[in-house]
DNA sequence: TCGAATGTCATTGTTCAACAATAATCGGAT
DNA sequence: ATCCGATTATTGTTGAACAATGACATTCGA
């Protein structure tokens, strides 16, 4: 890996978002500046500019003199994020080129999802239709929607932590998924974008559902 | 002003934005840590928080051990920026109701640009111009997308920056807007969405015209 | 003279310690 | 038991210090 200079502040930063995608620091926990920064050997200014950067970026809430602590998206923040994902992913399906290079990893992923729901490999599954997602928005070959869209990731999978059986997440989706390569290969974007919008309407139900409960 | 708890931080921060959108600092400009930390009467860790927050916004540029500088957008960036305004703007008016409060607010920057128009005040223009498409994202009814598309205008007005003639950029977009909004009304969003898409291609290629300069 | 290696300097990156501002907690009075 | 006020812990902000890095000027050799 090739990183010119990295400073501490976005090491450390990488470092705390690891741990919350890993679910290591559950949603609503609140981070301690003094108790942190002991345990990551920084100091508490340099602990705090990686806090700045996760706050920006969704993932930890601040409240001045209370302290950050991981975001906790309610009802409201899911609905928006796939608000935004519709819009995003529709439109990107809808003006895609059939020979963007794109599709290819597309194809690839659902390659991928299939072989690891052979071994029932359910994170790999999650893994790749992630990657599936992605692959899709690089169709705008836009950099800054790509950038809006892995901010919207890593809240979303803050999300999906609290979902404790992924097979009946995303596994029912790699046969959808297949279905929209396949049409946007074929020139038919609109019918990809009405499967695309389908699957986007399904999955926010389902992960709605667990926040009933 | 009802300010319950900004921290320092983010004030110096919003000041600095001023500023760069003002045009009292230019693209490219190196800030001085020392300098501006006495200029602005706060300490370097206080600035190099505001720093962080504009540097996640996309207004400042910082690069290691050299400082942060004013971003100065590229070719590429106004490209992409005009292809996030399309995608988000675009879509926003396909899915609009005929109802939606925001028209309204639309409507309202027509006519508050036409009234700017009639006395020559093309800064009230140009400003109008921006209330007219701060409203139509509002149509989207997501925080979220609200807030990325703040975050563009700011870019935005950067770029618009080394513009020194905004008649030219803004005053002949006032009937195209006008009549998006009438189409809005009868429910006629395609073309709405057309009309608004041919009106961010010439934006687009009248800003670019001034880069090549 | 030109170019490269070297040293100096200014600026940024990071840490630390202190104090101020604020919120949460706890205890006492009614 | 409830409300009110003081205590306490935490965060916000500051200033100074030192290390790390890059830019510039100087010097030396060919």
């Amino acid at each position: 890996m090739n990183e010119p200079a990295a400073s501490l502040g976005s090491t450390i930063a990488a470092t705390i978002r690891q741990w919350v995608v890993e679910g290591r620091l559950l949603p609503g926990q609140r981070l301690s500046e003094k108790q942190l920064a002991e345990q990551l050997e920084v100091s508490r200014n340099t602990l705090r500019e990686a806090f700045r950067l996760l706050t920006q970026q969704g993932l930890l809430t601040h409240i001045p003199y209370a302290g950050v602590m991981v975001a906790r998206p309610d009802l409201a923040a899911i609905i928006d994020i796939y608000r935004v994902r519709q819009l995003i992913e529709c439109q990107a399906v809808a003006d895609a080129s059939p020979h963007h290079p794109a599709i290819a990893r597309m194809a690839q992923a659902v390659e991928q999802a299939r072989a690891a729901r052979e071994e029932h490999a359910w994170l790999t599954v999650g893994s790749a239709n992630i990657d599936f997602h992605r692959a899709l928005v690089s169709l705008t070959d836009s950099p800054r929607i790509e950038a809006i869209y892995a901010d919207l990731c890593a809240e979303l999978r803050l999300a999906f932590g609290l979902v404790d059986d992924p097979a009946r997440i995303h596994a029912p989706y790699i046969e959808s998924n297949s279905a929209i390569v396949e049409l946007l290969k074929q020139g038919e974007n609109q019918q990809a974008a009405t499967r695309l919008a389908a699957y986007l309407q399904q999955s926010e139900r389902s992960l709605l559902a667990v926040y009933k409960g």
